[in-house]
DNA sequence: ATGGTAGCGTGGCTA
């Protein structure tokens, strides 16, 4: 079962290039970030043409995820329970036996501001819910956009990129461990352990073509799947494509 | 690095 994550960066302009994708890569499930679409606008019929069931919470113009899946969605939650928060920013729903959560997680925009704040306060009451989702589902599979690269390896300039930066300092990286402890191993780490291979690289400075990525893009499973998740990855090729996301899939199968 | 690019929406915010 290849599980997968995409931050699109708004479905409406990315339908395309994830219909290719859904072609090409064959995932069972996805997890979607920023789709910036209220549900009524959610694609879920052409989707369904391809096979692929969805649920979704979106917005106008910021935030919103789904998760794709060829097998039947249940057990379906939309935010963190207990968490007053208007940016739909979590869906969680059960595959066969498999507990899916699709976070995009707040992105801080600089270490000390508000938004930071909240970040940190969003990754506690998540670290909370998700020790109540290990308990009920031991089979977990947490993917996202975590916005937090877990280490040196995952940046293109540790200088830079490092313990007062946002998206790696000190609080952020914590929370990621904090988070982890729980028993979620990331998935990528799993089966490689180079540097210099990312999911995210900025649309601006030729990002892309100077590799100035970072990684922040995780499938984290439990470790009851563990030993099932046999092989993951970064499918590199649609953030090559024309009018791409500033993001790549990432992905784990599940055997 | 106070720029650069993209999306949304049509000015400025978010990433």
């Amino acid at each position: 079962m290849k599980i997968a994550s995409w931050n699109v960066n708004s479905l409406n302009v990315r339908l395309p290039q994830l219909q290719q994708w859904l072609r090409d890569f064959s995932p069972d499930v996805v997890g979607l970030q920023e789709t910036k679409l209220e549900d009524h606008r959610f694609p879920d019929t052409a989707l369904a043409e391809m096979g692929y069931r969805s649920v979704f919470a979106g917005q106008k113009t910021y935030n919103g995820v789904a998760i794709l899946s060829r097998e039947p969605l249940t057990d379906v939650q939309m935010g963190v329970p207990g968490l007053e928060d208007e940016q739909k920013r979590v869906i969680a729903a059960t595959v066969g036996d498999t507990r899916i959560v699709n976070l995009y997680v707040v992105n801080g925009q600089d270490v000390g501001t508000e938004k930071y704040a909240y970040k940190l306060r969003w990754l506690d009451a998540v670290h909370g819910w998700l020790a109540d989702e290990m308990q009920r589902h031991p089979n977990l599979v947490v993917l996202g956009d975590f916005n937090i690269a877990p280490d040196e390896r995952d940046v293109f300039d540790p200088k830079r990129w490092g313990d007062d930066h946002i998206l790696t300092s000190v609080a952020e990286r914590d929370a990621l461990r904090r988070m982890q402890a729980l028993g979620l191993h990331d998935g990528f780490r799993l089966h490689h352990q180079d540097a210099g291979l990312y999911s995210w690289w900025d649309y601006r400075m030729g990002g892309l073509s100077r590799n100035l990525g970072l990684r922040i893009d995780l499938t984290l499973v439990s470790d009851a799947l563990r030993a099932r998740a046999v092989a993951a990855g970064i499918d590199r090729e649609p953030r090559t494509w024309e009018r791409p996301s500033d993001h790549t899939p990432v992905w784990v199968d599940l055997q």
